[in-house]
DNA sequence: ATAAGTGTTAATTAACAGGCTACAATTTTT
DNA sequence: AAAAATTGTAGCCTGTTAATTAACACTTAT
């Protein structure tokens, strides 16, 4: 199945949960991560860890699945559009 | 939330999906990846990613997102394993 | 003008997917 | 039965990437 549209990077989504004017920094020191790392994932310069999943929804009072979804398409997405090999479907003799 | 059972890793499942009797060979073959790669998978030594999920499901006649989503709730499970900081909820000043 | 703080890049470390080689164990062939 | 081929896994190596700290350019406050 191929995604029609290149799905948002997580990064992305999660600018958007922010509070206005909330700092990296101040984000950062919520989390409990660098501020470094923070920023490379708004960035879409990293992606979601599962750890990472479990902070923002521990913060953010989401789930980790919200997070790590986001993540797995954007990951599909990518691998789709990479060059792939002809896989022929299995022949299970169905009869 | 945390998931109450430790969820199966992919590779075990992968295990009911390939017919009987067949070799690690063969169905590496079928997927066009090393044996040792797939077995390192079987043997939940290696995880599943979204260019394997792909393969998996083209030959498989499933979609990517079964076998990415059962890697993302093994991740979530290890990583719920783990000693994990304390989070307060982000304030959002509701009134 | 100095000092402190902010966000990003660079450099380092750790973890891991994937390949190839090697090897023990089994299976097949002669 | 002996030899040859095949199978599955462990070891080693390479490339990628998440995470940290240090360093940087830039802004704001004193």
């Amino acid at each position: 199945m191929s995604r029609m549209y290149n799905p948002a990077h997580p990064g992305e989504v999660l600018r958007e949960w922010l509070p206005e004017g909330m700092t990296v920094t101040e984000a950062a020191k919520a989390l409990q991560i660098s501020r470094v790392t923070l920023s490379k994932v708004l960035n879409a310069k990293a992606g979601i860890t599962a750890g990472m999943a479990l902070r923002l929804s521990a913060w953010l009072e989401t789930t980790p699945d919200m997070w790590l979804g986001m993540q797995t398409q954007w990951d599909l997405w990518q691998a789709e559009q990479q060059p792939r090999p002809t896989i022929k479907p299995i022949d299970r003799q169905v009869a």
